[in-house]
DNA sequence: TTGTACGCGTTATCAG
DNA sequence: CTGATAACGCGTACAA
């Protein structure tokens, strides 16, 4: 790694002061002709770059932003990060992203990184789903940064916060099952307690009230794709031949949907022939399961985009909303099928 | 954002000099413990997080690693970057993670920025595909930084590489379609004249050569799942009925491999009764697909970890590989049936 | 054991 | 139009 240039070598090498050279970097219209020409070959020469770090520091930012996800390797994320990233470049932020692992601790350790490195500004998807009280610590940590939320919220604390209309998502879910001519749905929830999964069953007990049907079972697999496995290879054979049958299910998210295909796909019950399903997120490939899965699709990318503007227009204290909720959309595919009365 | 404290305030407050407040912060065992008491509680009063960027400044250093790659969206690179961050964080750096879109201008780009922002080292998966040469100015700022590749290598410029045994891991796919009794198979590859799909085939040709099979065809669709798809779609009625009809397919990635299960499912072939599809890379839901997909599984995350490995290294001018080439794994799941001869 | 002064690379400000 | 100087926040030699 070569010895960088400074402006001082390149003031050095043009004949000129340091200023001269910055003027020519930043604004170069406002120095003479010829001056212009011999930093400019001189920059050249010495191919300098400027060290924007020393640049930022008396200016009192960084240009970067913090976004903090549960973990890049969901693919849920990587959408979300992408519409981060690209909205970060065009205003000029770069992005550093850090995975809490749902783990309080790790986000308060992150939270305190991110503050040691000064970003402007920070994206949190609050880790852990508990209700707990966030520590005390992290909370003052918070006020002192400039946050957007995204999905959940934070007890203790307002900020603005991006989100996704759970309880809309999955009350159209519902309806369309219902208009497919099911009634009997199954829930396949979340993580109990998380406000995402209170949402989305609180859609989906609306619709069937709405359309009074009194049948509801709810089975509970964390959000997860193994558990909603094993949940239903376990659950299936108890009920295969009793009243308690469902014609359909609704899985609070495509991970769990795709687990309950994989166990159909070895207890030989046909989807959508014998029962149907409907995800939630629309995760990329959920097209490619077999049959494709319809799902419930939350906008990810429009997410990540709308947290950033909002976070930009916060550092630079402009005007925000404090509370944007995104529309969810039906895409149809092949594993709700109809049924006659 | 409340106004952030410094070393000063945090000295003044506790009646010390700055330093005394460093050495507490960085090597308490070293001042009185009475001075420290009082400088701790200055801390947690005034809640001081030192600023780390004030504090690299004079070390020439940031803790920050740049990676590049194509597509944080590709479900390929989620987790190689987590293993990337994985390391750095144990090592105490930052990642800063841009996307090419396999575009050499947006490379560059990135390449500036990365260096105006003083990271310490860069891990690059080289953009575009194109054996072109590279543009002089790049290359010259390469050069001046510390540099990591990920599975491609650059023309006029060594850098130490960490990659995947392509060569190898294609040679098995294809060994062990040919002992589950295959003798017709079919290589749908990535795009033509990457280095990584040149390997690919050499493993195909190789495994054939060996077991002195002359049937050998080649499909191409650019390691793209929707090109996969059509070129299936296109090729297989054409050849349904004739003496081309492959048992095997040997897709030089995964995306393809699914490409061409889509297909087959809507042509009403059974994988993996009419024909048998084995993938490589082994990404996130390829044993979710139908039938599971059998591939080469690519250890993404310890090329990550790897490379950082490499890199910081480098960064601390230890004794470093040159060239560190990883291993793949064969995956039996369901796409390959055993065809008796 | 503690304090002082300087350097890191840049830009804003003010003077010329 | 250009140059000198201070300031950003910290660590570190060196002095006390």
């Amino acid at each position: 790694m070569k010895k960088k240039s400074t402006i001082y070598d390149v003031a050095k090498k043009a004949g000129v002061s340091p200023s001269t050279v910055s003027r020519v970097m930043n604004a170069p219209e406002i120095v003479a002709e010829n001056t212009r020409q011999k930093v400019a070959s001189a920059v050249k020469e010495l191919s300098y770059i400027p060290n924007m770090i020393a640049a930022n520091m008396p200016r009192k930012r960084t240009n970067y932003i913090g976004l903090i996800i549960p973990d890049i390797t969901n693919i849920f994320f990587s959408n979300l990060v992408r519409g981060v990233q690209d909205v970060c470049e065009k205003y000029g932020y770069s992005v550093l992203v850090v995975n809490s692992d749902d783990s309080q601790e790790k986000e308060g350790r992150y939270l305190k990184l991110l503050y040691s490195r000064r970003v402007d500004g920070v994206i949190l998807t609050v880790a852990g789903y508990q209700e707990e009280e966030f520590p005390e610590e992290e909370l003052s940590l918070l006020k002192k940064m400039n946050i957007v939320l995204i999905d959940r919220e934070i007890n203790g604390m307002t900020a603005p916060i991006v989100k996704v209309n759970n309880f809309g998502g999955a009350y159209s879910a519902v309806k369309y099952l219902l208009k497919m001519g099911h009634k009997k749905i199954l829930h396949l929830a979340g993580i109990e307690g998380t406000k995402t999964n209170q949402e989305r069953r609180g859609g989906y007990l609306s619709a069937l009230i709405e359309s009074h049907i009194n049948w509801k079972k709810e089975l509970n697999a964390d959000f997860r794709l193994d558990a909603a496995y094993q949940k239903i290879m376990n659950y299936w054979p108890q009920i295969k031949n009793s009243d308690e049958l469902p014609t359909a299910i609704f899985a609070a998210n495509d991970l769990m949907a795709i687990g309950a295909l994989k166990a159909f796909t070895q207890l030989k019950v046909q989807v959508p022939e014998e029962v149907s399903i409907i995800g939630f997120d629309n995760i990329p490939f959920s097209d490619c399961t077999h049959p494709p899965l319809t799902t419930i699709a939350q906008p990810t990318y429009l997410m990540g985009q709308r947290a950033v503007e909002t976070l930009i227009n916060l550092i630079s204290k402009k005007r925000i909303k404090k509370f944007i909720e995104l529309e969810t959309e039906l895409i149809e595919r092949d594993s709700v099928s109809r049924r006659e009365v």
